[in-house]
DNA sequence: AAAACGGGGCG
DNA sequence: CGCCCAGTTTT
């Protein structure tokens, strides 16, 4: 039998939804696999150019297994969660070369590929194959916490466990495409997560939560997010139009994005000469003596400090300094590091906060 | 079961 | 400033 919610819905998706996203619609299981992994914990405005970049650059699968990693990730740079970007290569090249191109069918081997898990399986699943698998994305699980007033939270193993019940018993198994997009689209139009349009909803006389005036408390999470505070000071080393860049190792954030060399700090400290030396020495791999002399043979010369950048990410809130030294001969080697001018600057990826450093001071630091 | 992983928008 | 966003992977 068919769920009164699941009428409902299929109801409003006819007669009220109208949101047009450019994969809308797509059969192509590469496209729909592209936008479904630009849109894990973003939201689809901001997904949305980032999608037509890849479409446009790389309209086949083969294109993107063809790609080098860099560029993929210079296109992917600034939306954040870089592992999904190399999972996307790696798993566009084990389409490509292994596969020989042809998009995997069914829920098990999509879920199969690197960055794909049980959201994003049951998406190309339900929108390229029409297979009968329930999406659950914060979507799902916010307008099925209200509809059936449940309380259990959405963040534990037992929770979602329940979540996942519920979704797969109010699928439209024969639609389930359509059903999944009406459900989110429902969700991030009427159900949203703050002022939702309860007043014009077509589910309001049977929603638990509208009925028993728990809108606002569903669905309920039990985790808080805790911030922690970085210190970055970038130090930018110049020599004759060169720049030293090194490629961030996984294990952190930004795992295989470009940055100068970094010093963190358990606070940002005043720029003084002694704890220049002490970076410069260490980085060198010499004592503050070797270093006097080394300097003196390269005219190295402490140039200037950026103001500071900040930013907030989910689980960090990070200040960046940036300086300037400038050697008048190439230093002595610096391990896993590269010189480039600054066109080949241009063309690596970079976190934001460099990036808008980049944008701003930077450019002042390169003309003079 | 919990932690890690970006960046942006909203109240 | 905390929460949320078309979640997944690692610890």
């Amino acid at each position: 039998m068919t769920h009164a919610f699941t009428q409902l819905l299929l109801k409003w998706n006819t007669a009220s939804n109208h949101r047009p996203m450019p994969w809308k619609g797509e059969k192509d299981p590469y496209k729909i696999w592209l936008s479904e992994i630009i849109l894990q914990q973003t939201r689809v405005e901001q997904g949305w150019a980032y999608y037509e970049k890849f479409v446009n650059t790389y309209p086949t699968v083969h294109d993107l297994a063809n790609a080098k990693e860099e560029k993929v990730l210079k296109l992917w740079e600034g939306l954040g969660y870089y592992n999904r970007c190399k999972n996307l290569i790696f798993s566009a090249r084990y389409i490509s070369k292994k596969l020989n191109g042809v998009f995997p069918n069914n829920y098990e081997s999509l879920l199969n590929l690197k960055g794909v898990g049980p959201y994003t399986a049951a998406a190309i699943a339900s929108f390229a194959y029409n297979l009968p698998y329930a999406v659950v994305d914060g979507n799902v699980f916010r307008v099925l916490a209200r509809f059936y007033g449940i309380h259990s939270p959405t963040d534990t193993p037992q929770g979602i466990t329940l979540f996942n019940k519920i979704a797969d018993e109010n699928l439209s198994k024969k639609q389930a495409g359509i059903y999944n997009q009406a459900l989110m689209d429902f969700g991030a139009t009427v159900c949203k997560p703050s002022t939702p349009n309860c007043a014009d909803c077509i589910m309001q006389k049977k929603c638990v939560a509208f009925l028993n005036n728990q809108v606002n408390q569903l669905p309920i999470k039990v985790k808080s997010i805790t911030r922690k505070k970085r210190y970055f000071d970038f130090f930018c080393f110049y020599n004759k139009g060169k720049w030293l860049v090194q490629k961030r190792l996984e294990g952190d954030i930004w795992g295989g994005l470009y940055q100068f060399y970094l010093n963190e700090n358990k606070s940002l400290a005043p720029v003084t000469v002694g704890y220049l030396n002490e970076v410069l020495a260490h980085q060198l791999g010499i004592s503050a003596k070797e270093l006097t002399v080394h300097l003196k043979q390269t005219k190295g010369v402490y140039a200037s400090v950026s103001p500071i950048y900040h930013q907030a990410l989910t689980h960090q809130f990070l200040q960046a300094r940036f300086i300037l030294i400038k050697f008048d001969t190439i230093p002595t080697l610096f391990a896993n590091a590269l010189w480039v001018n600054q066109k080949q600057l241009k063309q690596l990826p970079f976190p934001k906060i460099i990036n808008q450093f980049l944008g701003e001071d930077f450019i002042n630091w390169c003309k003079t």
